[in-house]
DNA sequence: CATATGTTTCTTATGTATAAAAAACGAGGG
DNA sequence: CCCTCGTTTTTTATACATAAGAAACATATG
């Protein structure tokens, strides 16, 4: 019942791992490959099992050594190293933002389980967790109700944001001089520099350095609450604009500057022009949202 | 599989709605008694039958009347109205709060359904909606961890509980004279007030009292991030001193006292005093939950 | 024909089943 | 003994089943 998305995910990483090695050379231990694949002995044994069956491994009595090197073909497709909950949850964003899912719009488990192929009550686990996205409430002894990526959710997403990053950005202008978060951000600075310089190309690699610096940011001061915020604004980001690629080179460029900006804010230590800097970023980014939703 | 526990709380509210009846009168129809019982008119039917089987109503052709008076013991006990997802919300609660669980515990689905007597499936599904108040979180093909209920859990709850409190707050004083949130917050402290009056006695009604006070504030400028942070801190409220008695009523009059504070503050709309009596409010919130974690 | 009741169909809440994955246990070898 | 590997037990992810409840449809009655 369990689909193998483990089991194939490891085998494919452990291609990668087989790659760095030799042929006949011996193969670290199980307890080794568990570590650096991170899944259990369990898995390990069945992508060694599988790998020894096709010739890649050759078991001899209480050693392994390489037979032969894997081929590019032996690899499992990308989809069979999903598992279906992680499915689940690009099938119904796709539903929900490009599908006719328009605000109000009852959403019925059974219904939807039908139309993605899959258990009721993997679509009821997914529905529960997504929930603290703030896009659909449920009803008691009823199904849940869609609530609209509409220009309120975005507005209240923002308000909320920009008191958290407010709050982030001035705790981290507040750390002593000799605090390593300085050299991470000089880091960041680079990283974004480099990006800028070839943007035309790379654009679209701007949505994980985003994240990256925001966490980076908010990690100064920890509270788990404000971290599960970010989660959902990287849901938000993640999904919607990948729906939405309109002026995304000119969009990213203009955040890139903006957080240079925020960065030199930061390292200048003066409250008035983090806050600036701060909000400008953040108005930005709510009325490219805004405009992307209407 | 399902448990009849709608059925149950319908029939019992329905007593309640008979007994505002005379012998002999005829029942509101079927439609009438579902909106009033807030369930379907399946369940409404099958009350219905119920109640004719015992005799309290009699069904002629086309109409029923009331054909004897329920008695108070044919009400169905009241943990056979809850849910089982509400009873188990009952048991993980209390095997977290008064249980051995010490922060860094690993839960195991598993157990703790055998330990409730409930399906895995049901536990499964709780875990994943209580992961939102922060206090457990999941890792990948394994169980749970119990992050605790902990100094820097109340800390960082606190942190966003101020941010989140004083934007309300200020928003609230800033609507115009004639807007009715001004009635509202004046029968607020009449409330507050009466309770004060006969704290001795009436101290435990206070919990319901706070959460609706802050929902007041709240409301007035409604966030739907906002409003499910203010689950969490009726969770933690409900539960935390259901288990944790000590000095409540002393407790109580005090908030009681800060609240009233806070209107005076909001009421004089200004600023300053608003953010003064906010914060305190707060503080001392905190400083009692920190003790009683101690 | 509008409203109330009777009937049928569909959905949700919850239990059970099972393969995959993890964890625990055990035995040899350096 | 510690580490590695083989084996057994336990737990999780997912499917499926079904009674309770909701909703839709049908019929009757004033």
């Amino acid at each position: 019942m369990r689909t193998d998305t483990t089991f194939k995910r490891a085998f494919n990483d452990m291609i990668d791992i087989i790659r760095t090695l030799d042929l006949g050379e011996e193969l670290p231990s199980e307890n080794a490959l568990r570590a650096q694949l991170g899944v259990s002995r369990t898995t390990v044994r069945k992508v060694l099992a599988g790998m020894s069956a096709r010739g890649i491994i050759i078991s001899e009595a209480h050693r392994r050594i390489i037979g032969e090197q894997p081929r590019q073909i032996e690899r499992y497709p990308k989809e069979e190293t999903l598992a279906i909950s992680e499915q689940v949850e690009t099938s119904f964003m796709e539903w929900m933002l490009r599908g006719d899912a328009c605000p109000g719009t009852e959403i019925n488990e059974a219904e939807l389980a039908r139309k993605f192929g899959v258990a009721t009550t993997i679509v009821r686990e997914f529905l529960n967790r997504f929930q603290k996205y703030g896009l659909i409430e449920k009803r008691q002894n009823a199904g849940w109700v869609f609530k609209g990526f509409t220009a309120s959710f975005a507005l209240e997403l923002f308000e909320i944001r920009e008191m958290f990053e407010m709050r982030s950005a001035r705790l981290f202008a507040a750390l002593p001089d000799g605090s390593p978060v300085w050299k991470q951000i000089q880091a960041m600075r680079a990283a974004h520099l480099e990006l800028l310089a070839d943007i035309d190309a790379r654009f679209q690699d701007f949505s994980e350095l985003d994240s990256r610096f925001h966490r980076l940011i908010t990690a100064v001061a920890p509270n788990r609450f404000i971290e599960s915020f970010q989660d959902v604004i990287t849901m938000v980001f993640h999904y919607h604009y990948q729906w939405n690629k309109r002026d995304e080179r000119a969009r990213n460029e203009v955040a890139i500057r903006e957080h240079l900006a925020l960065i030199e804010a930061l390292e200048s230590r003066n409250i008035a022009s983090i806050d600036r800097a701060c909000r400008l970023h953040l108005t930005s980014a709510r009325e490219t949202l805004l405009r992307s939703i209407a």
